[in-house]
DNA sequence: GCTTGCGCCTGAATGC
DNA sequence: TGCATTCAGGCGCAAG
């Protein structure tokens, strides 16, 4: 399951393997994964022969290469998306979806398990792409204004984790770190937007960055020539999850037996004493 | 305009 | 053993 903190590992590897490459070929083994580029697989394939990749931008979880001319490849990793790079020899990985073979023999290739993710040609779309003008900046943005996001999460009337899994308030924020910066900031995640206290938004805010620079850091070495990443499983998965995945096991702050709820079709993670249930109509 | 829930997907894990 | 069901989750979209 990548997060911010991995796409942001991709982009940095699209970087150092792809950009000043040109690509010389294109071929989609599955349509579902182009499925959001609507004139199709193979109007897909002609818009990106023989274009140049001059840079790599990211927003949110998605990012884009640059091409030349001012256009634009948008990438989505979905739930299981990986980018890797391999001689055009080498077998090709499971669950391969989209080739883009390079000028330089070697290929950037888009595997896929599930298929949540994809690619399109976004044209125009080099500064930002307009299917993701929704989008908000991430905290890892340098412009992420934190003073508009408290004013806009104080307008909802929603529950807080809600609201920061909203793409268009804050975005690259997925359920594992939504749970990971909750339980660091002791809210529960119904607590209602519109009556956090200001301390308490700032402390979610900066515990979200902390989660993902922390994330960035372990993940930030994982790929070489071979693999642009290796998969959305960094070891901050397994070593340093606090919430997330803890149903059973002690908090690690006060030790109360963690619990799980059913949550938009999913799970949120808490502690029952660090993180209190609001109460109907008071919070 | 805002909030909410569904559907897309596969394969591992679980249940019978 | 084998088949059926459940679960995982990011995001667009439609409905409320």
């Amino acid at each position: 399951m990548p997060e911010l903190p991995e796409v942001e590992v991709v982009r940095l590897g699209i970087s150092e393997h792809v950009v000043g490459r040109t690509i010389t070929r294109v071929e989609v083994f599955d349509v579902r994964s182009v499925r959001r580029h609507l004139p199709g697989p193979a109007d897909f394939i002609s818009r990106l022969e023989g274009r140049t990749v001059v840079g790599a931008a990211r927003r949110g979880k998605y990012l884009w290469m640059q091409l030349d001319h001012g256009d634009a490849i948008l990438c989505h990793l979905g739930m299981s998306g990986q980018f890797l790079i391999a001689a055009a020899a080498a077998p090709p990985p499971r669950h391969l979806r989209i080739t883009l073979a390079l000028d330089n023999g070697q290929e950037l290739r888009f595997a896929d398990q599930r298929i949540f993710g994809g690619m399109s040609f976004s044209e125009d779309g080099a500064e930002l792409p307009h299917e993701i003008e929704h989008i908000a900046r991430d905290p890892l943005d340098p412009l992420f204004d934190s003073a508009e996001f408290t004013r806009r999460l104080r307008k909802r009337e929603t529950g807080v984790k809600r609201a920061i899994l909203d793409q268009t308030l804050i975005s690259g924020v997925g359920n594992i770190y939504a749970d990971e910066a909750l339980w660091r900031t002791k809210l529960h995640y119904a607590r209602n937007t519109r009556h956090l206290k200001t301390r308490e938004i700032e402390g979610l805010l900066g515990h979200i960055g902390e989660v993902m620079h922390e994330a960035l850091e372990q993940g930030g070495t994982s790929f070489d020539a071979l693999y642009v990443n290796v998969n959305g499983t960094s070891g901050y998965f397994d070593r340093s999850l606090q919430a997330y995945g803890q149903e059973g096991k002690p908090c690690q702050r006060c030790g109360t037996i963690m619990r799980r709820s059913a949550f938009m079709n999913r799970s949120s993670y808490w502690c029952p004493t660090c993180q209190p249930r609001p109460r109907h109509g008071k919070f």
